[in-house]
DNA sequence: CATGAGATTCAAAGCGCTTTAAATAGTGAT
DNA sequence: ATCACTATTTAAAGCGCTTTGAATCTCATG
């Protein structure tokens, strides 16, 4: 069933159907129900495509994923975001699409999707330190927000992020109050522009604290258990090991805590855990008495609040960059306490 | 840059460009060569809602997330299984798209996708007993894989499946070996497929070495790290607690290792576990020797071969369904041993 | 009863591509 | 030089929709 054999079917043309089902003002509200009875009654939908090309709008979002990171889909943050999005599209009437790209190729893959006219705008995820990416979506004028920022970028764009910098120095201080003085960071990869400001603030509370950061305390790599369970390992192992951990995600304080356990100590006790937690819907970080220390943003909520900015920019062509910070809460669990008197 | 002015500027008529693009044999060499070069130097795409239009095909799957189950989407199962899925479809030139729909309007949004063209076809993922989209999609004549089977179903379809009756009948004659006969099952909700099967495997090994099921050692919830948690917890208290845990997920079995721990006993010896694990590449088995003793099966391969089955569909209308039956692999680690004496 | 404004409806063009049917060019045979 | 064919190229139709510009209908007015 296409608009002409339902036009056909009303005896009306197709200009009075189309208009009729969109919403147009002349149109009689007689024939304006005749037809929306007809189009339900036929189960009429028009054909996406053709409404496309004649519209020029795709209805559609993308989110191009790299395929370097062989992690970055599979990450489970990813997968909370996107969740969060694509329930604001729905709300704006979008479909999302992604589209799996070899490293390197992600320039390739943005200028494809706009020269295919497959998107009416995309969103950036995982931007990197110095991120090229923005300044090419920007000149290709392709509407567009990233999660998180890009330290080095110096254009304006859009974006939603959590306020990592600030995050992490409150966690240093925190524990730095409860008296620790050698307190551990195990990061994400610090090509990862949240890993950076990260580090940033838990670098920042120390000095201003007058604390002497250590390199030997200080590791970043990709947030999996078991490089929580290592680097946990090896930091215990070490002549002064550390009082306190603070860690980048659940999943690899999940390996933290193992570490610890393993070892014969006991966390918030022997050693003071402070991770960040996305909210991540399926690794909720106990119900009543959080188990974690934690430094709380949903990713998920991040995922629509980008969305919803990407649809208005998208609605309002030359709209200026929007941007919106989230601060995270420090949530007080288990796995934290005064630091052990030796 | 679009068709008309590529032709234009190539003094041709598009007819000859377009098939020099796209292949055809009646454009000489010479032309042909030309063209491409033309194309690639002007940065030629052709308008992919165009070219559907012209064709009839979308080059898209679609995958339909119902809301109902807030963390469908979320699960980390079906972020490494959309991984491999999107990697697939890369390879045959297929983009993926994702549509949100509240809980009960599947159906609906399946006739919508259909109706309005937007996918060439799509892939059922988490199945329930007796679903009723696998009989609609049939109907539709719309191409879909299910990852999963669907018990009650009677008509052919095309499915990618794990054995997980066979693994978990293993695993449980595994655990019965080595001397177990309280053996606790901490299942996925049962309404999905996947887990009733399970159920099934679990439940014929006992039977079948003549040991009675015990209703109070049997769950089935969401796979939580809570869940894990609270449920071992709850079992650890039983006047006989079980001495070895069968569970659905690795992150269920997570919260299983907490609460063991947490209790003061010793995983592997104390009590065993074995659990489903689906291979996620963040949430790896341990490296050198697995953690968790494992029924192992990759959801990221599944995804691979779901995809590549579906292209294979989309290409040959009236291709009679395929199936493809995994088997989990059981990978011994520490968390199995033999069955105390008491 | 003509008239013009306003309300409805319609025919046709156009979005950018593929593809059918027809035209033109090229080639060796007669 | 003509013809029969094949190789190459083209014009135009069509995919299903939106939208412009024009046509038709209605009515209150003069």
């Amino acid at each position: 069933m296409n608009l002409k054999t339902l036009a056909e079917q009303l005896g009306l043309s197709q200009t009075t159907v189309s208009r009729a089902l969109n919403g147009y003002p002349e149109v009689s509200e007689a024939t304006r129900l005749r037809v929306q009875q007809a189009a339900e009654q036929f189960g009429y939908r028009p054909n996406s495509r053709a409404k496309g090309l004649a519209t020029g709008r795709a209805m559609m979002i993308g989110h191009v994923i790299p395929t370097s990171n062989k992690h970055e889909m599979v990450n489970p943050v990813f997968g909370d975001f996107v969740a969060g999005a694509s329930e604001a599209y729905a709300k704006f009437g979008y479909d999302m699409m992604f589209t799996r790209v070899q490293d390197g190729n992600a320039e390739q893959a943005y200028r494809e999707l706009l020269a295919k006219r497959a998107v009416d705008g995309v969103v950036l995820q995982g931007p990197l330190i110095n991120d090229s990416r923005i300044a090419l979506l920007n000149k290709m004028g392709l509407p567009f927000v990233v999660h998180g920022r890009s330290t080095g970028v110096s254009e304006a764009y859009s974006w939603v992020d959590v306020n990592n910098k600030r995050a992490f120095e409150r966690a240093t201080e925190f524990l730095i109050d409860l008296g620790h003085r050698r307190i551990a960071l195990l990061n994400g990869l610090e090509t990862m522009d949240f890993a950076q400001r990260r580090r940033d603030g838990y670098l920042h509370a120390l000095k201003h604290r007058g604390l002497a950061a250590s390199p030997d305390l200080m590791r970043a790599q990709e947030m999996t258990e078991v490089y929580g369970y290592r680097e946990t390992m090896s930091l215990l192992a070490l002549k002064t090991p550390p009082t306190a951990i603070l860690t980048s995600s659940m999943i690899t304080a999940i390996g933290v805590r193992r570490a610890i356990e393993d070892s014969g100590l006991k966390m918030g006790r022997d050693i003071s855990v402070i991770t960040h937690d996305d909210d991540l819907s399926y690794l909720k970080n106990g119900q009543d008495v959080p188990i974690f220390t934690a430094l709380r943003s949903s990713v998920r909520q991040a995922g629509e609040i980008a969305a919803a900015m990407l649809a208005e920019l998208i609605d309002t062509p030359d709209h200026a960059p929007m941007t919106r910070m989230l601060e995270a809460e420090l949530v007080v669990g288990c796995s934290s306490g005064p630091a052990p008197q030796d």
